[in-house]
RNA sequence: GGCCCGUUCGUCUAGCGGUUAGGACGCGGCCCUUUCACGGCUGAAACACGGGUUCGAUUCCCGUACGGGUCACCA
């Protein structure tokens, strides 16, 4: 079912794929792999003061690590500045855009007299009619759009709906620098041309720069013709738990942030990031070929929202618990490091897993594998062995010692029979153990404890701890 | 400040003129139970406000309020 929608993720390399950014690359992916279509990424490197080499590293990680693939190789802006170049000199040429000679000190004074007058803050179009040959011989000139004046523009906005804005709200503003560089509003509407994009999804932070763009597509159109409109998508963005703007102070993390720091699985992420402004009936929990099959713009909400970690924790600990067992103890052994032993860990995976939303939680959890005697304890597990419990520790360890079939069956059997004998309730035999063998007063069941610590250990354990 | 956008439980959302306004996270309770979880059941919790349109508005229209975005030789 191939088409020709083209859609495009066009992240400027300043940072990491927060999770904005990672959003704004999932819907386009999904949109294209939805409509058989291409997607493709662009780095809007332009800026060589801010744009690095880390950045474009990270970015490209995290689109990885979250499964979005390109059809192409990825275009970077800063390759192509002669390319905007030439579109610059076009619609110079043709009359659609104007040399300005105005001074930046003299464009501060515009702005300051704006400022104090409560007037739009817009370039006033002074060098609009005025003649090149009016400027100081060989005076540093920047290449302004000259927008239409009279009348407004409409975008059918796949999202947003019907937007309409006055062209009188729209500036002229640069297109090219006065060291020739483009700007950003000239270079991404030329790449997404030259590109072959058919649909522009980005953050409804653009949604402005929309109105600003489609004067140069209607030049182009107008002067060599194949520059049709693009068609648009403003997704809302995403916001702290707090309503602002996702910034470093909420959870405006990298990918990758969540995936080494918190332990979240890329299915995780993926999920959450898809469920967060877009949403299918009571559907909670979608796959990646569900969100391929599923995945519209239709279902894009209007409204921004917030990021809830819990939520996404909670959808972590899902995907934990559909995870394979091997592939979760790699992760969690990566995590430990040195000595943990990846075999063990699997065998102790479903009883770990159960109980973890992160992989960080599981390697918790899994710490009393690899403990050594003597076990450090927690306030609340040193508590619970007082010298009762120490001597029902010494009970169970010697029945245990005459216990040959070191079984969860068998273990459970002879101590429940103990219990009895003892005239206890099960849970007074458990909890010492729990303290001695783990050190904490939470854990997996204590029979897959004493299997996963095999005989001696368990024994060892007990009797470290028993009177 | 100008312009643009938005507003259903605390949060993510379903709803697309007539519903006991549904689900999920989180929170409370109960069950299961050797702890913690998982799982199951269950409770509290929302249509921002005011006008219209209509037999009937959460849903359509207009205001108000609140929130957000944007106004660079950044992207």
């Amino acid at each position: 079912m191939a088409s020709d929608i083209v859609t495009r993720f066009a992240p400027s390399p300043t940072g990491f794929l927060h999770i904005g950014g990672a959003r704004t690359a999932l819907f386009n992916w999904l949109y294209a792999r939805h409509n058989g279509g291409k997607a493709l990424l662009r780095i809007e490197d332009t800026d060589a003061k801010r744009s690095t080499q880390e950045a474009i590293d990270a970015i490209l990680d995290g689109l990885n690590w979250l499964g979005l693939d390109y059809d192409e190789d990825p275009v970077f802006q800063s390759k192509r500045a002669d390319r905007h170049a030439e579109v610059a000199n076009a619609l110079l040429e043709a009359g659609h855009a104007y040399k300005c000679f105005a001074t930046p000190e003299e464009l501060e004074e515009m702005r300051a007299h704006q400022r104090e007058n409560k007037l739009p803050m817009r370039y006033d179009g002074r060098w609009r009619d005025r003649d090149p040959s009016e400027a100081p011989e060989g005076a540093p000139f920047v290449v302004r759009i000259k927008t239409p004046t009279d009348g407004e523009a409409t975008i059918e906005d796949k999202v947003q709906g019907s937007v309409s804005v006055k062209n009188a709200e729209i500036d002229d503003y640069i297109i090219l620098r006065a060291d020739g560089t483009p700007t950003y509003m000239l270079a991404v509407v030329v790449d997404d041309h030259d590109m072959g994009v058919t649909h522009v999804i980005r953050g409804d932070d653009h949604l402005n720069n929309a109105f600003r763009q489609l004067p140069i597509y209607r030049a182009m159109e107008a002067i060599e013709g194949g520059w049709p409109d693009p068609i648009y998508a403003h997704i809302p963005l995403i916001h702290g738990s707090d309503g602002a703007k996702l910034s470093k102070r909420h959870g405006a993390l990298g990918v990758e942030a969540y995936r080494d720091e918190f332990g979240i699985l890329s299915e995780a992420l993926f999920n959450y990031l898809l469920r967060l402004g877009w949403g299918h009936g009571d559907k909670e929990e979608v796959t990646r070929a569900e969100a391929i099959e599923l995945f519209t713009l239709a279902g894009v909400g209007k409204s921004p929202s917030r990021f809830d970690l819990k939520k996404l924790e909670n959808l972590n600990g899902y995907y934990i618990r559909e995870a394979d067992d091997a592939k979760l103890a790699g992760f969690v052994a990566a995590r430990l490091g040195q000595d943990a032993d990846i075999a063990l860990l699997e065998r102790a995976m479903p009883a770990l897993k159960m109980r973890a939303k992160t992989l960080d939680e599981i390697a918790d959890g899994a710490g009393f594998l690899f403990a050594k005697l003597p076990l450090s304890m927690t306030e609340k597990a040193a508590k619970m062995l007082d010298d009762e419990a120490r001597a029902r520790l010494g009970h169970i360890s010697a029945r245990l010692r005459s216990e040959n079939n070191w079984t969860i069956e068998a273990l459970e059997a002879s101590t429940k029979a103990l219990a009895e004998e003892l005239g206890l309730g099960f849970g007074k035999l458990a909890q010492p153990m729990r303290a001695a063998l783990t050190g904490t007063t939470t854990s997996p069941g204590i029979f897959d404890v004493l299997v996963l610590l095999g005989r001696d250990e368990s024994l060892a354990r007990l009797d470290a701890e028993a009177s």
